[in-house]
RNA sequence: GCCCAGGUAGUGUAGUGGCCUAUCAUGACGGCCUGUCACGCCGUCGACACGGAUUCGAAUUCCGUCCUGGGCGCCA
């Protein structure tokens, strides 16, 4: 029977592994062999006078990163790594692999993103990579328990779509039979209309697509969004349930991924609740101090400011009070100074994670808003057919996964959060 | 979209006009080696993105093409 790597202790008697060849030390009369699965390393060791002559004519054979099958008796061995080794009286190469690799496994010699891209699946070979997925599953787990346990739907919504989100955002276009069509760029108009439907509270993770032509480490052209959408909520409460949801997600992942994280060499500190809340008019008055520029409202918070309040605040916090301007259609004016707007971004000092907002949920204010954005409500029609039939308020936001995470182990790029990113150039694999 | 920087063995690098049939490491192959843990030692193999120009001479300068990384704008 198969036994997990990390599951073999010095005490354990008999072991079979099946794993790959991680490293081969031949010192002639004894040769060392580490043999990876994905809880471990392990030790085998092969005295040349001590194992039968198949085993030593198989190991003989066997290259780097091959897949072999071993059985034989542990030995508690203070030296050997993990303080034990198996010495095997059986050795069979499984699926045998080529040689050279195309990157070093054991991490001897770096190798550039591109040249891992190329070789995902054997970057990802690399304990260091591979907990960062691992990290990324236990994430998602943590977010949607987190969200189940506070009487969230989690809805699919459509990634084939007909229109723009909003007006902003480049979008792919897309042969679909006889019809014109679009990926969508963000779940947003989908999980409003389902406010409209009476689900009350609605998640969904997956893809967004994003046609923008950047080129830099915190963008990518498919990213994966947390999105989430609660009626008869405001900004306030929105907020809320997100930093309740980042904390627990941190303390998740600090609990039961202490090993990726060592792997990783991140000491996570969970972030404390609540998240101070600043103006959009506070920040870039700390913007302005900091580097002696002269944002004034309604202007964007470029990358040298943003980084200059993250640097000020030192730990997650929200920019709420955005000018309606520069927010979307559908983020909801405060009625008694409609030049500000009920929403907000999470911010890391690093960069954005997610914004939200209280939407517009009155449909002859959403038209207005439509308009002033020089957008056309015709086409906008699917969607404002749902604020016309009994549409509640509600407020959301989006969060980007790759953005949490990148920040979150202190990752150089956000397409190390990826497996397979999709950037302005990459396509495959 | 605008701007900047790059492309040298499988991988990561050194090399700014002749000292380069190109440095070092890793790797592969062969040899020696019974406690390695980036094992060690000896030997062998393997590369200047492509096209053009300048020059007695180009990895090195110039032009073009292709490819890549990054910054900005915008955003998750």
């Amino acid at each position: 029977m198969r036994l997990p790597i990390h599951a073999i202790t010095p005490e354990t008697d008999y072991a079979e592994i099946v794993g790959w060849v991680h490293e081969v030390r031949d010192l002639g009369g004894l040769t060392f062999f580490l043999v990876r699965d994905r809880t471990g390393i392990v030790q085998v060791t092969m005295p040349k006078k001590k194992v039968p002559p198949a085993v030593l004519e198989a190991a003989h054979g066997v290259s780097r990163e091959s897949v072999v099958r071993v059985k034989g008796p542990v030995k508690a061995i203070a030296k050997a790594p993990g303080g034990r080794e198996i010495v095997p009286d059986e050795f069979e190469i499984v699926s045998i692999a080529e040689s050279p690799l195309p990157l070093d496994v054991v991490g001897k010699v770096p190798a550039e993103l591109d040249t891992r891209f190329d070789a995902r699946f054997l970057d990802v070979r690399r304990p260091r990579i591979r907990a960062i997925f691992f990290i990324r599953s236990a994430v998602i787990q943590a977010a949607t328990g987190f969200l189940y346990s506070r009487g969230f739907v989690n809805i699919t919504t459509p990634k084939v779509v007909a229109a723009a989100t909003e007006g902003g955002t480049e979008l792919f276009p897309l042969a679909y039979f006889e019809k014109e069509a679009f990926l969508n760029q963000s779940p947003q108009l989908y999980k409003q209309m389902l406010m409209a439907a009476g689900f009350e509270k609605v998640f969904e993770i997956g893809p967004i697509f994003r046609a923008e032509e950047h080129n830099t480490v915190r963008h990518l052209n498919e990213a994966t969004s947390l999105d989430v959408e609660v009626s008869f909520a405001d900004h306030n409460d929105v907020m809320e349930i997100l930093e309740d949801l980042i904390v627990a997600v941190y303390e998740h992942v600090a609990d039961l991924c202490q090993d990726r994280l060592a792997d990783l060499g991140v000491d996570l500190k969970i972030p404390e609740r609540p998240f101070p809340r600043i103006t959009y008019e506070e920040a870039i008055g700390i913007a302005n101090r900091a580097l002696g520029g002269n944002l004034s409202f309604g202007d964007d918070i470029g990358t040298a400011a943003e980084k200059a309040i993250g640097e000020a605040m030192g730990e997650h916090y929200f920019i709420v009070d955005w000018p309606t301007e520069i927010k979307p259609y559908y983020a909801m004016p405060y009625p008694d100074r409609p030049e500000i707007a009920k929403a907000f971004d999470l911010m890391h000092p690093r960069m954005e994670l997610s914004s939200g907002a209280q939407r517009v949920h009155r449909h002859d204010l959403l038209v207005e808003r439509i308009r002033a954005k020089g957008l056309s409500p015709e086409s906008f029609e699917f969607y404002l057919k749902a604020f016309r039939y009994g549409m509640p308020p509600h407020a959301g936001w989006g969060l980007g996964i790759e953005r949490l995470l990148m920040t979150m182990l202190d990752l150089g790029n956000i397409r190390e959060a990826v497996l397979f990113p999709r950037d302005r150039h990459r396509i495959t694999p």
